[in-house]
DNA sequence: GAAGAAGTGCAGTATATTCTGCATATAAGC
DNA sequence: GCTTATATGCAGAATATACTGCACTTCTTC
């Protein structure tokens, strides 16, 4: 069902953050203890699944992120919108500030961000 | 470390929505076909982790939620804050604005809740 | 009180996920 | 070439999660 495992998007994290790595520099950045063929063997998983693509330097292999951040947060959004908010963006947010995840400060910014106050990138290309 | 697996969730799912239920319901409203006693071992393991509590009615045993779906959210949106967006609410905001999962009307209707144009339930008692 | 329907308890199987150990390979230094 | 350090591949163990089957109980109807 989920598109990663709890390890899977560990190792993903990482990745998406520091980008190109080998095996031992992310069990270094990794959150808890994990031995060196643990941490393998979701690699090992997550290129079957083309999560992530590697390639060879030297005796090494160097694994980097295929599956881009921005579409597993989609991904992860939509199941917590259906589950807890009607599906709808809105809902989510009608839900953040009813349980005030908002904060009187977050309420300013967000009406700054929502009357144009920031550029927003893709303000522009609307509509997908 | 998930609070609930997948199969656990959409028994909760279905109790928030539905309140008290005895199996035979839930198991009608399962998103699923499932068998009884696989959603009874999904309930069994529910009570155990005190996420729901029952009462005997004559034979049969009625569940319902002993963890509040809102509880739930904060738990899993702040999971998905540490995963995606700095773990701040605030940079979600940004990335659901920068990925377009608000369209105009819902910036616009945004907007007008920030504003204060709509009665926000809990806006009174502020602080938890 | 026998029979059927609806419900429960629980031991155990199946599958998914996480993790281990070890044999082997590759590069670098001496 | 031999040694050491660092990597890799992979079979399979350990644990978590999902599910099954069946014996037994409780209520109801006749």
């Amino acid at each position: 069902m989920a598109e990663f495992t709890k390890g899977e998007l560990e190792v993903m994290r990482i990745l998406w953050v520091h980008g190109e790595m080998k095996p031992a520099g992310i069990q270094e950045k990794f959150p808890r203890r994990i031995k060196n063929s643990a941490l393998r063997s979701y690699l090992t998983i997550l290129l079957e699944k083309e999560h992530v693509s590697r390639r060879k330097v030297g005796k090494a292999y160097f694994y980097k992120p295929a599956t881009h951040q921005e579409s597993a947060f989609r991904h992860t959004l939509r199941s917590l919108l259906e589950t807890f908010c009607g599906g709808t963006t809105e809902g989510l947010l009608v839900h953040l500030i009813k349980s005030e995840k908002l904060s009187e400060k977050e309420l300013l910014e967000l009406k700054r961000v929502a009357d144009g106050g920031e550029s927003s990138p893709k303000a522009e290309e609307r509509r997908e």
